[in-house]
RNA sequence: GCCGGCGUAGCUCAGCUGGUUAGAGCGACGGUCUCAUAAGCCGUAGGUCGUAGGUUCAAGUCCUACCACCGGCACCA
């Protein structure tokens, strides 16, 4: 059976990360598993290259968009690659295919009739290419807070308005279709809000797939993105190759809706069948804070793999986070674990196992079924981490792994083969305590192997299995496919045991020197810490002066009710009536601090006003990013109602 | 403000439809074997199960309110 599946493409205005990382793997696990179970599993991953932002960032390196885009997606590549992540598709939206399949997707839709031409003009987000409907220019964006640029044009719009029916009925229908059940309540509450059409294409920026005879008009990049999963099912022909519709889209929760509501739409509006299953998984933190590059604590793959072997990081990913929810990631709980799972746990029983049969029975399997009781435990849990696997819930199934582990290791300590080697009556229960532990080992591999591809398979090849561990099927799984007399290889330690702070210390050092190669790859300065500013737009001391900031001082404040973030204040900047302003400075200043505080006003701006309340006027606060407001105000006192210039 | 989630041992978390002395992994400490990667095995950790009420013969497990944190929406920046 097939099953085809797909990982977001990823945007190239950056190196790839550890984030990257987990979903691609967790992608990659599926599809390993999906083999073993008997599958032909297939996913598609690939590079969202189009945009102003990608334009942008070329031209300030003085490279064209396909030479800027040509390197990252290279990176990825070589990323992916050296992971162990075998992606059967990987789009690049710049790829002629693609760009087929857009164009192809887009006249489908228009001949359906769900395509129109209109104008739009409003606020529009360069970093975020987004159009923000609900927004105005010089506003902050709603998503990333820079500054909205102010854009008319002539658009395709497409009709969203049209499917919120059929989206709830087809949510309705299929319960599973949106996962986990906390978003797919989000995401209906979201479509019962009502839809508005939306804008699918852009003009004034080349870099771009351009709309059939429609010069100068170009898709807008998640039109554009979003068929890519289309692409790698064949595109046009899709037909033909089997693969739509796919069965799973695995995206980051911030994705959600482009993939629950924007896609489903498309594919309905050009008449394809939809995806079977869309699977939001959360965010991998660490040290249990979001990552970002502003921060600086985004975590590169690469020097882990290099310094731990890959599998490493597969596993701490597949074991430490819980599908779904946010996982955290930190260098200690990474080597910590290693040391647990990997050196001290299947490492250690496979060396100890292979090393008594090599002592005591010269390196050949002993004739025996095993023990009873193992065979049933080892059933049973190659039923329940299958299981467990096809859940998406490798933390349990893992878990349930190292139980067995755990419970070989017990046996062998009962049993104490070193004594039975020195009693001639023994020498069946040895036998049979060998090819207990042996096979344990065996069967750990063949469920490992998904998670853990390449140093499972030097433990396979140590067992002295001569098959390679990835064309291993659930029946190679079953109890007693160990042969007797199967020749061990020598042992050799697979996980060797980590010092904990000499580890960490190299996993930083190697993060830092993987953070200074990607800046120079991406052309980014490296002696300049600090980014450019967005700045807005200059402007001229005329322009300046227009805009009247005074002196005022607070005397009521009181929280706005239905707004947790606005306050509102009456404020002296010595006029015959104190104003009435409101501010969005609830969440970081209490009523009663903001009494007899000397603030900066915005005393010519418009009135508006704000959940029923007049404003006159704004107070001048700055920010970070989405960070609270801090408030301008004074080192030294100054009268009320002076004019800031 | 509305909707949803969540708060259990030092850390990370299990605890389904309420029922014996509240569990696991990691870390720490003590003991022990020696096949093994200073690994394994055994034992110890006494935690008001966020707070306050309530239902019940019985609540971590249901109800109410509140607090903290996290999402989504609204509102705003």
């Amino acid at each position: 059976m097939k099953y085809y599946f797909t990982v977001p493409i990823y945007y190239t205005n950056g190196a790839p990360h550890i984030g990257h990382t987990y979903t691609t793997l967790v992608a990659d696990v599926i599809k390993r598993y999906q083999k073993m179970i008997g599958n032909q599993p297939e996913y598609t991953t690939g590079t969202d290259e189009h945009g102003v932002n990608v334009e942008r960032a070329a031209g300030k390196m003085g490279k064209s968009p396909k030479e800027f885009v040509d390197t990252i997606a290279d990176e990825f590549r070589m990323h992916w690659d050296k992971l162990g992540i075998q992606a059967d598709h990987f789009i690049r939206t710049s790829s002629p295919e693609h760009q087929k399949t857009v164009q192809w997707m887009f006249e489908q839709c228009r001949n359906n009739g769900y395509v129109y031409k209109g104008h739009y003009t409003g606020a529009y987000c360069v970093s975020d290419n987004l159009f923000a409907t609900e927004a105005k220019p010089g506003e902050p964006c709603p998503i990333c807070t820079r500054t909205l640029e102010a854009v008319t044009e002539e658009n395709f719009f497409f009709k969203l308005s049209a499917f919120t029916d059929k989206l709830l009925e087809h949510y309705e229908k299929h319960p599973e279709f949106i996962q986990p059940e906390s978003r797919r309540n989000e995401v209906i509450s979201f479509v019962k809000g009502g839809l508005t059409d939306l804008s699918i294409t852009r003009t004034g920026i080349s870099w771009g797939i351009p709309v059939p005879n429609e010069a100068p008009h170009v898709f807008y990049v998640w039109f554009d993105a979003l068929i890519a999963y289309l692409t790698g099912a064949g595109g046009a022909d899709w037909q033909s190759k089997g693969l739509w519709p796919a069965d799973l889209h695995l995206v980051g929760k911030e994705i959600i809706r482009f993939h629950a509501v924007y896609w489903p739409a498309f594919l309905m509006a050009a008449g394809l069948p939809l995806p079977k299953q869309i699977w939001a998984h959360g965010w991998l933190l660490f040290d249990n804070d979001k990552m970002s590059k502003t921060k600086g604590n985004v975590v590169r793959p690469l020097p882990i793999a290099e310094i731990m072997g890959f599998d490493a990081l597969r596993l701490y990913l597949m074991r430490e986070v819980v599908f779904g929810a946010d996982g955290n990631f930190g260098y200690e709980a990474l080597v910590t674990r290693y040391n647990a799972d990997l050196a001290n746990g299947i490492g250690n029983l496979a060396s100890r196992t292979l090393s008594m049969i090599h002592q005591y029975r010269g390196g050949k399997v002993p004739k025996s079924d095993g023990d009873q009781h193992f065979a049933q435990l080892s059933t049973e849990t190659v039923e329940y981490v299958l299981e467990a696997f096809g859940k998406f819930e490798f933390n349990k199934g893992l878990d349930r792994i190292w139980a067995l582990i755990t419970a070989t290791d017990k046996l062998i300590v009962e049993r104490a083969p070193w004594k039975l080697v020195k009693d001639p009556e023994s020498a069946e229960l040895l036998d049979r305590t060998l090819y207990t532990a042996a096979e344990v080992v065996r069967v750990c591999c063949g469920l490992l192997s998904p998670v853990m591809p390449d140093s499972i398979q030097k433990l396979w090849h140590q067992l002295g299995c001569p098959s390679e561990v990835d064309q291993l099927r659930v029946a190679d799984l079953h109890w007693g496919k160990l042969p007797a007399g199967q020749e061990l290889r020598p042992v050799q330690p697979v996980f060797p045991r980590l010092d904990v702070k000499l580890t960490m210390e190299k996993l930083i050092e190697g993060e830092l020197a993987e953070r200074k190669r990607q800046d120079i790859l991406l052309g980014r300065e490296v002696k300049e810490e600090k980014p450019a500013l967005d700045l807005a737009p200059e402007i001229t001391i005329d322009d300046f002066s227009k805009i009247d900031l005074r002196v005022g001082v607070v005397l009521e404040a009181a929280p706005v009710k239905g707004a947790d973030k606005l306050l509102h204040m009456k404020v002296d900047i010595g006029e015959a009536e104190p104003r009435s302003i409101v501010a969005g400075i609830a969440l970081a200043y209490k009523p009663e601090q903001m009494i007899g505080r000397k603030v900066v006003i915005v005393a010519n701006l418009a009135p508006r006003k704000l959940r029923g309340l007049t404003s006159q006027g704004m107070i001048v606060a700055a920010s970070i990013g989405e960070g609270l407001p801090v408030l301008a105000g004074f080192n030294e006192d100054i009268g009320v109602g002076a004019r800031l210039k």
